[in-house]
DNA sequence: ACTATATTGAGATATGTTCTTAGTTAGTAA
DNA sequence: TTACTAACTAAGAACATATCTCAATATAGT
């Protein structure tokens, strides 16, 4: 979901209360690193982040990074995004959402789907356990690929 | 899928065609790999493939393991299970279909919806490229975690 | 402002995965 | 059956992702 700064603003003030609320420390890193995912939709991984928050706190060290998004995962603060290739994306938006893989150039794109999001849990996957997050990725080529623009990540 | 013994001895022909098809041979070692694969739910990471495979082929490479899933996967013979952990897991049942995965013993079991399967793509994923396969992850605690049984992988 | 303690940075370490080389095995097509 | 060649093993190195250790530091509550 796209912020404008003022929104930034806002989400970074119900950080800090969420960090207070948790028991841990809004830290000035903590802080930066919630900007960064809160101010893109690209889902960045950890090494992404790491890069540019490096360029507010140049003395960041990449654990903190890996420390800080894991800490804020496990807290339900920021959630984790499920995608095909080996390293673990983060996304600000903790409220269920479908998302679009683009398997050419990694891009991950969030989907707005009312319908998607209000489907309930099927009885056959409530029976293997309790539910508590919901995934749902659709893989494929995206519109940029497939009009032959390549782009990195 | 569970699949009984017949059902194996079916797909392992399906497999050995579908190579065949795809200009790739088929070697002993990806027959017993595929084996492994279509033969349990658990959809076992490449360790645990590796290491039941070795019980029939004891000379099996763990490099080979990783070639013959990685191919089999690029050729959509086999498809590689997105999940939270680091390792990649594979399922040798390519229809679309969700799955659940604990986040406490790391188990990923197949859910059966018929429902969720038949669902349409939403416009709002297709008008960001092209898509072509669907993942569904619900993600909780299963029923054995629930219930205080701790089980290894 | 002071202090207890959570958090950080740096470097080491672990784990998963791929690649390289060279010599050997075994499918496939003729 | 034979020959061509893809695929395999072994062993090592390389790479990426992720975590750990520990001394130094910054934060939150008093």
């Amino acid at each position: 979901m796209p912020a404008g700064t003022n929104d930034i603003d806002e989400r970074l003030d119900a950080f800090v209360a969420a960090c207070r609320q948790h028991g841990v420390k809004a830290t000035h890193q903590r802080r930066e690193i919630y900007r960064e995912l809160a101010r893109t939709v690209e889902h960045p991984d950890v090494q992404t982040v790491y890069r540019r928050v490096r360029r507010r706190v140049p003395s960041v060290s990449l654990d903190t990074v890996y420390r800080t998004l894991r800490l804020l995962d496990d807290k339900g603060i920021v959630c984790r995004v499920a995608c095909q290739d080996a390293c673990a994306r983060f996304d600000a938006a903790t409220e269920r959402h479908p998302h679009f893989s683009c398997v050419k150039c990694g891009a991950l794109l969030d989907v707005c789907s009312d319908e998607l999001n209000a489907l309930p849990v099927p009885a056959s996957a409530t029976a293997l356990g309790t539910v508590t997050s919901v995934h749902v990725v659709f893989q494929g080529v995206c519109v940029a690929c497939r009009n032959g623009r390549q782009r990195g990540r």
